[in-house]
DNA sequence: GAGATCGTGTTGAATAACTGCATGGTTGAT
DNA sequence: ATCAACCATGCAGTTATTCAACACGATCTC
């Protein structure tokens, strides 16, 4: 019988591209992938991949066995997720990934307040990408993520993951205190088409873009930094402006101040939860999920007030 | 991960009742299902199995993952049989299970049509009885399976089998040619309460049990045989009566006459095929399926006419 | 209480899995 | 056109796993 575990194996390949890079997602050598990409093969007794220049390709059949696999791991887990909770409850270490600034409003107080209550969750938090989430999660390097879906995301419905919406991050547009804007009470998009912009990060910038292309201009993007406090020093020196999500503070940059959009509700970024389809009803990983989403009211309650 | 093999392991031993039942029937020492088993526990991260006396019963976290395990096994099944409609078609060898009298008019027929018409297969046809259909088809020593259930049969919405019915086959009451109700166009069961009962093969031995029970009466049984051939024999020495299934014929026995049952429809014992759920997609299973319910089809007719 | 049955440790051999390296093929830039 | 980088895969050699055989303790039956 098949080892779910080439399953695995099989799927991370399809999410990665490579034999390489899944290699390396599953801390293994690529010739160990191969190998067991050619073992399931034969155990499925069909030809799953195809040499396509100097990678591979999925055939027919390969395409019909991931669909199963998806399912297949899904179920188990389930699987476990039941099971756990009816053993014993053990300790169990907890995987977190989010990016950057979800790490100081939402996983740290997270991650202690579950150390608080006595869980036995042992939470590790590590910050990254959104893409890298999703991968690592396929993986089984995280079990909870924290991310802004991209365009080329897993949908949320897709068969390999389990994702909720947490709260919806506020963007505004950030100047300096002697801007033209910054005394206005909201600012249409519109109104900064003739500005300079700071682009943040890559999936921050491809949102910006996003919006002010929807707003009806291409923003003239002159600086690039990707850490947040780099574009807010980058603003503050008045060298472009930028839209910044609540998420990220302007405490440490006394010069500078939010200019709320205009509509309602007004431009965001939508912030997911995102586990393997199946282990969200893994007590642990429940527990964390209800903490998070606990936070993430607090989080938004305090914007609106 | 886990390995499926684990998991089928795990249904075996539930099905065998022992591990030294389910290494037998796996074709396994029962040091290696044991250590099998504790690597599925460790894998599931809890307890499966406790000891009851000399052997084990299932904990609560056991039965839970049984009932997954069931699915995951069928869903493999579909992946397995998707797959095979997709790739080139590989010779198969089928094995093919049925109770004693179906082997003359069903399976022989199907496994030499399979042959004739060409298809990439090679049926193996075995026969066993009821019980050991089910749990050879699980321990996948058998592809499909030709059986009348018991009452200790999985139902036919079992999660581990996939049932079709094939046919009913009609039982007749069989005396000799001079006897007292060998004259009568059909008779009642009740009318035989009085004569002394041959009483055939275990799985046979209690359907008629429970059928003359049904009319009222407990049958006067004295001599016992498992082969059809010695029941008859025992028949035509007038030894007692007996009810026996028209798949089985009275050619070797031009003194004995076959007086048809009263009722509509009449008595008969339900044959069923059964194969693991998941598998009847499979072309070759689907092929050797098609043949058995058209062979089934030509058998009834038969009777019939 | 003797004998049979059952589950499970242990041991050694066979098997399988993984790493590291080498090879052949492909892509893209110089 | 050439070269370097990249990729999948085949081939040892090593490591880890799996299984059968045997032994042992526990349990049930007669």
């Amino acid at each position: 019988m098949v080892d779910l575990g080439l399953l695995q194996t099989f799927r991370v390949l399809e999410e990665q591209g490579t034999v390489t890079a899944a290699a390396h997602a599953l801390n293994l050598s690529p010739s160990a992938v191969s190998q067991q990409l050619r073992q399931l093969s034969r155990q499925a007794g069909a030809a799953l991949l195809e040499p396509d220049g100097r990678r591979l390709r999925l055939t027919v059949a390969g395409r019909v066995l991931l669909g199963h696999a998806d399912v297949l791991c899904a179920q188990w887990e389930t699987a476990r997720a039941e099971l756990a909770q009816h053993g014993a409850p053990a300790r169990r270490t907890l995987r977190l990934a989010g990016f950057a600034t979800s790490i100081g409003p939402l996983l740290a107080p997270v991650a202690g307040t579950l150390a608080r209550a006595g869980e036995p969750i042992q939470a590790i938090v590590t910050e990254t990408d959104t893409r890298n989430s999703y991968q690592q999660l396929l993986a089984e390097g995280f079990d909870i993520a924290v991310l802004t879906p991209l365009s080329d995301s897993p949908p949320t419905d897709d068969a390999r993951f389990h994702q909720e919406h947490l709260l919806d991050d506020v963007l505004d547009l950030v100047v300096p205190a002697d801007h033209a804007l910054a005394a206005r009470g909201t600012v249409d998009l519109a109104a900064t088409e003739r500005a300079t912009w700071i682009s943040p990060h890559h999936d921050q910038g491809r949102l910006i873009h996003a919006l002010c292309t929807a707003a009806g201009f291409a923003p003239h993007t002159v600086h690039h930094a990707d850490d947040w406090q780099a574009v807010l020093a980058l603003v503050r020196h008045g060298l472009g402006v930028c839209l910044v999500p609540r998420l990220v503070s302007l405490d440490a940059h006394p010069g500078l101040v939010r200019v709320p959009l205009a509509g309602s509700p007004p431009p965001s970024r939508r912030i997911l939860t995102c586990v393997r389809r199946g282990s969200s009803g893994e007590p642990a990983i429940a527990a964390a999920l209800t903490a998070l989403r606990e936070r993430a009211g607090q989080v938004s309650a305090a914007r609106v007030g």
